[in-house]
DNA sequence: GATGAATGAGGTTTCATTCAT
DNA sequence: GATGAATGAAACCTCATTCAT
């Protein structure tokens, strides 16, 4: 890895950091310089401009979520497991990214809007593929005969992650973990009550 | 009311449209003298500065949605009646406020942070107070005999609002509808496993 | 004259002469503060960018130079005692505007180009509506008998506005009126050769 | 010539294209690493600094314009035809460097001033060297026999300057040619005029 | 009570120039 | 001799807030 790349990705994943905490708005480059201990100059030698090192910062902090999600389900064995262990991961999660700002899909997305399309396109994106990585799980289960055929995944899907953001929101807000906690809870509910086969 | 009275509930009415729809942070004083046609003193001499205002906007706009959702469910007879139309309520709402912002809690919880405590605790006031009221309903339910009398009310309160307010985020973002449709029936599924009386 | 309007008046004159003297390039926002005694909240409050500004101050330069030039040729009679007197007149006004810069047509028709095109465009105004007013001086002098009926109006006037230009630039370039002028020594001759009827 | 003296030359030459078209201020020095197909540091490798390369530049451009002129009026026999021939290389010329940017000269007389000491200097010196060149071609048809004694070679030259800089000017900014055409017609009434015996 | 011109700090971005490699 | 990442100053512009009228 060269000097200049070395230096872009370090830049990325210290301002995703930064940004994921205070919000793109209120994170000036001036800010950003004393977190990166690096001039303005040398931020934009490396992107064009502060919403392309926001892109690139609110991907870095999504594909880290998802590596850090990808580890704790691995071990699972089945759909069941993968789905429980999913669902429990943001308990975890939430309580390892307190103190960078948390979410980075709930924060970017109400933070971005038509003054910033490119990176609402990317908030845009990052739900579908936490959407169809689900599908994907609950398309398993039902291959291995553990959730029944005619189970909705899509609908699944989209309660899954609203009971995770609205979670999410609601533990960061009224700082208390017990409302994630009380969304996973309601997950497993649903996995009975939507996917399981009726014994 | 005097007529003092009546330009300040006029500024925070109207400003409380901008706010929502483009956030605390891109909405300029500047902004809000057109939007309301008054000049920056005639605001100045209402509030002491812009958080104070939008302290006062958010407020209102809680309050509006709160008449709002009041209007649509006292039609209905017993909790189980009241808790549906509630929920689908936010249906509704979602298409009437998309073009002024759409949810304000949503919008306030993600746009304020440490630098604005004042407006966090009234998002988190809202939070609980809107927690409380299907807590009340809950229990109302229990007193008619339609809940079960060991249901955990605040748990399904919590399970409630993160369906509700996680569905707004996807609706929102993926402009889409459906998944919000999706998190009422998701509340379906939820009254049945935490709430009814077996039979 | 309200307030704003004499500070917008302000700001234009004197920034003229900045504008004039330095060049729009090199004429900073930073510059003209120190040169007005205000800030730059200030002077955006009256223009809505540099350019816009750039534009005013430029009309204005232009607009002094034709006040100026108009006083000094009311006092001849006859389209030829016009004529000579408008050529000469810029050999005062050379001197008059050493200090100021000089030619505002000439010094932001070099500096202005396609990044620039209201300013060009203003230059443009500027120099049709001059070449105009010579044409115009021309046709009366036709219409007393003074000049030829087939004279080239038109030709005398590019050649006339060519003779000032290049004349100042070389005056101003080398430092010596003496170059203005021989350009208005040309003058006297195109204007036996061109307009003069054939005794 | 060394790799060094060929890299600094080409450099020169490129670059005069680049400081004629857009102006010295508005060329940065980044916008001439991608014209030059080099880095910064090649650049400051051969030049001290911006100026002492615009300077450079400037006289390449001068030099072109120089030989360019000089196989024009070659061919032609006698000071008359070459005088001719010489107002009339600068239609040819404006067509021709329409692209890049038309005459140095003007250009950089307007652009450079008190910060540009050096810069000023050259085009001084550029100017005199024209009006040294078009005083002898006036001797040398005196000593012909073709021009009269007494004729005021200075006067001639400073209008033969004066009218092609001035018709470049209006040309220019007008978009029209034919400004500058009319300005070698008014050279060719002051051949007449200043020069020519009387027969 | 209302006005709106003015402030001053801070926003994003660009640029000529340097220097370790 | 050439590279290009980094610097630091300065560019244009915006904003919340004030105060004489």
């Amino acid at each position: 890895m060269g000097k200049a790349e070395e230096t872009r990705k370090s830049i990325i994943e210290k301002s995703a950091v930064v940004f994921n905490k205070n919000g793109f708005q209120r994170t000036s480059m001036s800010t950003l310089t004393q977190a990166l201990g690096l001039t303005k100059g040398a931020i934009y030698g490396h992107f064009t401009d502060k919403d392309d090192l926001a892109v690139e910062a609110f991907r870095s902090s999504v594909e880290r979520i998802r590596r850090r999600i990808g580890e704790r389900i691995g071990d699972h064995e089945g759909a069941l497991g993968k789905l429980r262990a999913y669902a429990e991961s943001f308990v975890v999660l939430f309580e390892e990214t307190r103190n960078t700002g948390g979410c980075p899909i709930l924060n970017t997305a109400a933070d971005s809007d038509d003054t910033h399309p490119q990176l609402l396109d990317e908030v845009r994106r990052a739900l579908i593929a936490w959407e169809e990585g689900i599908v994907r799980l609950v398309e398993l289960g039902k291959s291995t005969g553990e959730f029944r055929l005619d189970a909705d995944a899509c609908a699944f899907a989209a309660n899954f992650i609203a009971l995770i953001e609205g979670g999410i929101l609601l533990a960061k807000t009224l700082n208390d973990r017990k409302y994630l906690e009380r969304s996973v809870g309601a997950i497993d509910l649903l996995i009975d009550a939507m996917l399981m086969a009726i014994p």
